[in-house]
DNA sequence: GCCTATGTACATTGTACATAGACACTAGAC
DNA sequence: GTCTAGTGTCTATGTACAATGTACATAGGC
């Protein structure tokens, strides 16, 4: 199967390519976009869409392994594997949730979205959130 | 008036302190806790707080001052001022805030924090957005 | 066995965060 | 007016880290 572009990074951002990358990954993973025995492109083939260098795909590639997500193997490639539903986090673990969405939708008003769109936005992820596990493709 | 600590930053993360800081306040202002006409307390005394240099502070109030928020002047201090609403942005700014947010949820899911309680935040967070501009105190 | 393709390790380079410390300006006491 | 304390601002510096270049180690096809 081809891919589309799979994931797409701001190389102008301030934010690490290798986070971004690892991010993009990690939401088709929850989604389930990305289901176990998938394989990834090879972390030269990835690095070659996105214009950056493989030793940066590789940091993104390692940080979801060490979650978890994904099985390295050298010569072989990466394979999206079964992973255990984590331990829920404590009450840090979600305030700082709380605080980070805060500080992303402050930042969103400030640059002339309308209170409007956001909590529009903010319904319409709340449905895609409810679908996670039960309509992988 | 006294104020509690009036924002809250962790040192530890990996986002820049200066961004920290000016999210926090921004926040504050965007909901309309920090109105018009009101006092910063000094980049010194908000340092002293946050325990990092004035200059990181000082930083902070720089980007809001170029947002469009503050008014800064040496010797005098920082106020709050007056802010038309910014031009709505374009496709590009809207999706780049979806992206943000998609990240963001997918990060907590990774977490361990279940799709229900994210999807709670979420509608919580919703209310709240309305009623900016509306309710300040 | 050899070759190609894969992920990995290490050194190097550039950039940005945070700090230190001196400076410029303002307001108020006297 | 002058002095003084307090404000934001500027320049230089140390440190950490992102991204790279290059060489290496491992797997699989022929």
């Amino acid at each position: 199967m081809k891919h589309a572009p799979l994931i797409q990074i701001d190389l102008s951002s301030h934010v690490p390519a290798y986070e971004q990358i690892a991010a993009e990954i990690r939401a088709l993973l929850v989604s389930g976009e990305l289901a176990p025995a998938d394989a990834l492109p090879t972390v030269r083939q990835l690095a070659a869409d996105l214009n950056v260098h493989h030793n940066t795909v590789a940091q993104a590639y390692r940080i979801l392994a060490e979650e978890g997500w994904l099985d390295l193997r050298r010569g072989r490639g990466a394979r999206v594997v079964p992973r255990s539903r984590p331990a829920p986090p404590g009450d840090k673990g979600r305030r700082t949730f709380t605080l980070q969405l805060k500080r992303l939708l402050a930042k969103a008003a400030a640059e002339g979205i309308s209170p409007r769109l956001i909590a529009r936005q903010l319904a319409l992820q709340a449905h895609d959130v409810r679908n996670w596990t039960k309509g992988d493709s």
